[in-house]
DNA sequence: CCGTTCTATAAGCAAATGCTCAAGCGGTTC
DNA sequence: GAACCGCTTGAGCATTTGCTTATAGAACGG
């Protein structure tokens, strides 16, 4: 099934045994070489190959306080179902180190599961980040929707192919959306959504166990438009009428409620199922994403949250 | 409940902290330094103080070919529940290192489960180390109930109670058994049997949904002549009869059988229910204890098992 | 068969880390 | 109030690590 060779698999398979050595053992490299039988440099390599292909999984088993007291606050405050708040490098406070590892855990809790789930998934940056910290595993029990296309409306393809990814690492069935992100007109949209595959797609959506969608915010920098999805001057004006930010494409405003009208006529994602039980977890981090993260928390567009300490006590000041 | 003061919980939730800059965002501790305001040396300090307080916690996520192989050998040619083989050191082929890892995560699997279990726990050096590298978990759903008392005769404990540090770190209802390890003779054994709170502790064990224990060798190094239970002479002429190795003071042979009469007859630990469905782990590693390893797996005495990667080999070599 | 390419090894060096020791500091004892 | 104890801090130093460059050998293709 992998493409990889028994070279590469042997080469990984001492990589797995100097990181043990290493990190389990606390072997120093010079141990490391002489016992495998190489150089020193070799082992360097073998131990930086195990960190860098994920084989060595780092996790700090300790409650932080200060990140539990704001997961308390915000779990209190949103009435969530879930939340993690994790820790926040003052000098990167909008990075994705933690949030993915915090994301992958949090995704693989689900598929070690060996009860069937439907895991739903929408797309960026945070998302992708999320999946890159997953460890390949094998779940055919699982099925992985996921709640939006990304082909541009030319037929081509975005960066963010999250579910392939996903579905890779994990062997897991799985349902990408045969769709644009926006349909060309709310008619062929409609039309779009009522081809037989596609309306099963939705109705996986529609039934996920869980759900993880990243959050855009809705200005000019906004992903929508960096993608070319949306013109400088549709998020301009969308951010005029209240606009504060989108989940698989639906732009909401400060409460949380979709914009009427406008591109939210043509997105072809997945609806969107506010204040469902299964959990569906937002994941964004930076002040740039607050309005964002707090609107989609108001009208329960979200009902869990992962992010970082100094998003949380942005969103709790406000 | 516990005697930490204040002062010390916070300097554990900024070594946690720090080892979380250190290992999940990968910062040097000269950053760490400057972003929590301390000198570098201090920043180091809460580095190790993170290791050392067992706050973090690395694990290698690549199934090692060879120790893959082993287990699954293992497994077949003793038809076993479990089965779990850790890379071996090769200058220290019967470390616990890798072996407490492993068997504390086996606990934690049991342990993490809401559905209440029954865990049983014998002693040793073996179980001692997987104890402690659990980490600190909330789990009254459990009991934990002991195999064996930790009396001498005279009523004075020995260094191995695994039992208490075990129910200490996560929190469990435990039952220690409050018996000496052998009784001055059948008599006396049967009735310290019949009082009531050991027959409830007896029962328990009966029931218990996974039971953990160590393997002893039966020779003049044998734990049991260590301790002082049993005279130098006794063991002697507990091998020339055939008894290889023992499970919380059983003594038994090759077969996996228990040597009647002699010290067995005293032997006041919960009877042992061989091959029954819930998993027995049995932990033990080096060249000493293959024998020891060898009847139990025999005779059933065990059903699961976790070691290394020499000792596996040792043990299919046979 | 030769040249090309790739990889492992070796040497060396700068950065990062771990450790030791002495000084400082707060509290306690006499 | 002086001496002392325990603990933390800061400085210096030895070790370990990550990285660069040079070289030798193996693998490959023409």
């Amino acid at each position: 099934m992998s493409a990889k060779s028994d070279n590469e698999t042997s080469r990984l398979d001492e990589a797995a045994r100097a990181g043990w050595l290493y990190y389990v053992a606390g072997n120093t490299q010079d141990e490391i070489a002489r016992k495998l039988g190489v150089s020193r440099q070799s082992a360097q390599r073998l131990v930086s190959l195990a960190v860098s292909a994920r084989l060595i999984k780092v996790r700090v088993d300790h409650p932080i306080a200060k990140c539990m007291e704001l997961e308390r606050e915000l779990t209190e405050r949103f009435n969530l179902l879930g939340c993690e708040v994790v820790p926040t490098d003052p000098d990167a406070p909008a990075s994705m180190v933690g949030i993915a590892q915090a994301g992958a855990a949090e995704m693989e809790r689900h598929l070690k599961s060996n009860h069937p789930k439907i895991i739903a998934i929408g797309t960026g940056r945070a998302l992708r980040a999320c999946v890159e910290q997953l460890p390949t595993m094998d779940c055919p029990q699982h099925r992985i929707v996921s709640l939006l296309g990304n082909m541009m409306s030319d037929g081509s393809a975005t960066a963010y192919n999250v579910i392939i990814r996903m579905a890779d690492r994990v062997n897991a069935r799985h349902f990408p959306m045969p769709l644009p992100v926006f349909a060309n007109s709310h008619e062929e949209k409609t039309l779009l959504h009522t081809q037989e595959p596609v309306h099963n797609i939705l109705e996986l959506a529609r039934q996920a166990d869980v759900t993880f969608v990243g959050l855009g915010q809705m200005n000019e920098n906004a992903q929508l438009v960096v993608d070319g999805f949306v013109t400088r001057e549709e998020a301009r004006s969308l951010s005029r009428i209240g606009a504060v930010g989108e989940i698989t494409s639906w732009v909401y405003d400060r409460e949380g409620k979709l914009i009427d009208g406008l591109i939210n006529d043509r997105v072809a994602s997945a609806p969107l199922f506010p204040d469902q039980d299964h959990p569906v977890f937002g994941i964004a981090v930076g002040e740039a994403k607050v309005d964002a993260i707090w609107g989609a928390l108001r009208g329960r567009l979200i009902n869990s949250l992962i992010t970082n300490e100094a998003t949380a006590e942005i969103l709790l000041s406000k």
